[in-house]
DNA sequence: GGTCCGCATTTCGTATTGCGTAATCGATGT
DNA sequence: ACATCGATTACGCAATACGAAATGCGGACC
């Protein structure tokens, strides 16, 4: 079957600016709504629970999630049914149910990132022989989408899906000092501008005690950061000096990685501080 | 603020049996429902999405999942409003967002078999030196929710999130075996008795040419199959046989896992077979 | 052991919300 | 330039979800 005709983008909306009057029922501030409203406060508990990150009762659910209880409830009834919410048989509480593991991992299987840079990471670990990882922003923080162990592991308790904290991690801190979302933290001015300087962010303990880190970003066709390259590894016999080869490979790979991603640094340094 | 009361466990529904007669509107089948129909109707079009794992056209979506374009585009716009939906700008596809991912993740590290049974993983890979990873059922096959690489890597396109084939892979077998809901798929009869009494399935040219697999089951305290713990390795020096080393490693790590998952085998053997 | 209290879950009437149908818009191919 | 195909929006009806309160249940406290 061929593509006999179509479009193939999506289109802008078209429609008049203000119309003013609604037809029938309220209709209470400005915006207009074209989508299913249910559907967006139904998404607040599910957002709820994502970021409690931890199983919840009802009540305390209702309130993150700004609805009275039987609201949230019946809401809670038609995920559990469908599985994106399960709840715990002993206590009674909600979590995040099986359904919403499968689409999580779908998604990180389209995610475009984790399939461009694969290879990268790969060659950079063999390289380094150091663990790597790849993290994007999600969850309010770094989240590690893929991991790349060396020989010699090392003991941390962070896998695919932990999220890092912004201001102590040198993952945070590249997001910090490129991302918008992630530069409202209390992060050092003098450190940021020496990450945007750099293209390259290090710290000594991180995650625990004897382990170092040394942080790329990675850009899209935009300029826009999308990612970050982290070599960890023990403080024993790891260089995490700015000037030293696990430095330089850490950049590179991140320079490498966001040319795959479509960036062009001549056509688009500026952008980045965004 | 100290707890002063109140319940810990769920209730369950003290309604009478079937009443009958609808208040009103109309309700068609016997079923009655407590939650909020349309949102079950929602996920939907997220089970679409999930299971073809690829951008999709409005118009094939709304055909998965079996609603009109208009209506699944209403639902669309909420989804892509909270994140859990993107549109591909160029092509004008939908996808998973980032709000799927980061859900998913969350439910990832909340799974509590990932979390009891990462010792006896590292420990499996430690002591044989091979490639071993763990598995859920979810997504329609046997998804991998951990990943511990030997120091010798192997070579192979599978990672977490990556959902393996149920009839051609020692895992998917596993499942077949013990899983009802995964009995269904075309596993000869006589291997699926073989590894209800071993507790092992094998497979040579598993994922890819020269890669050897071996799968034990995890159960949970009520016997049922909650997970496969899989080692893999290249067939050079991989002994797959059903009485080598590495598959009684399998084994014990797979009874080691079980009962850190509160499964009692002298007390619940007959009912694994569920 | 009895009572109280808090939380989860359900019921019920109302009107707000979403649904179906069809028009409009935009792009692609002929 | 026209025809075609798909995405997006408009509109009125009525089915659906909402809010408030009643009911059930389980633990805590006395």
């Amino acid at each position: 079957m061929r593509s006999v005709g179509g479009r193939t983008r999506p289109l802008r909306a078209p429609v008049g600016e203000d119309a003013g009057g609604g037809a029938n029922g309220h209709e209470a501030d400005g915006a207009r709504r074209r989508g299913v409203q249910s559907l967006e406060v139904a998404m607040g508990v599910l957002r709820a629970l994502g970021e409690a990150a931890r199983p919840l009762m009802l009540k305390e659910l209702a309130d993150r999630a700004g609805m009275p209880p039987a609201k949230a409830h019946r809401y809670l009834v038609s995920f559990i049914e469908s599985g994106m919410v399960r709840q715990d048989a002993e206590t009674g509480r909600y979590a995040l149910g099986e359904f919403a593991l499968t689409l999580g991992l779908v998604a990180l299987q389209g995610l475009d990132i984790v399939r461009d840079t694969a290879g990268v990471l790969a060659d950079l670990r063999d390289h380094l022989e150091e663990t790597v990882f790849l993290a994007v922003w999600g969850n309010r923080g770094p989240t590690i989408v893929r991991w790349e162990e060396a020989a010699r592991p090392i003991a941390v308790n962070v896998r695919v899906g932990s999220v890092l904290p912004v201001e102590t991690s040198a993952t945070g801190r590249v997001f910090a000092a490129f991302l918008k979302e992630a530069a409202g933290h209390a992060v050092d001015r003098a450190m940021v501008e020496d990450i945007r300087a750099t293209g390259l962010a290090t710290q000594r303990n991180a995650l625990m005690q004897g382990i170092g880190a040394v942080s790329s970003p990675v850009f899209d066709h935009r300029g826009q950061i999308v990612g970050a390259i982290t070599v960890l590894g023990a403080d024993t016999g790891f260089d995490a000096s700015p000037t030293g080869r696990i430095a330089r490979a850490c950049v590179l790979a991140g320079e490498d990685a966001s040319r795959r991603m479509g960036y062009r640094p001549d056509l688009q340094q500026a952008r980045r501080s965004a």
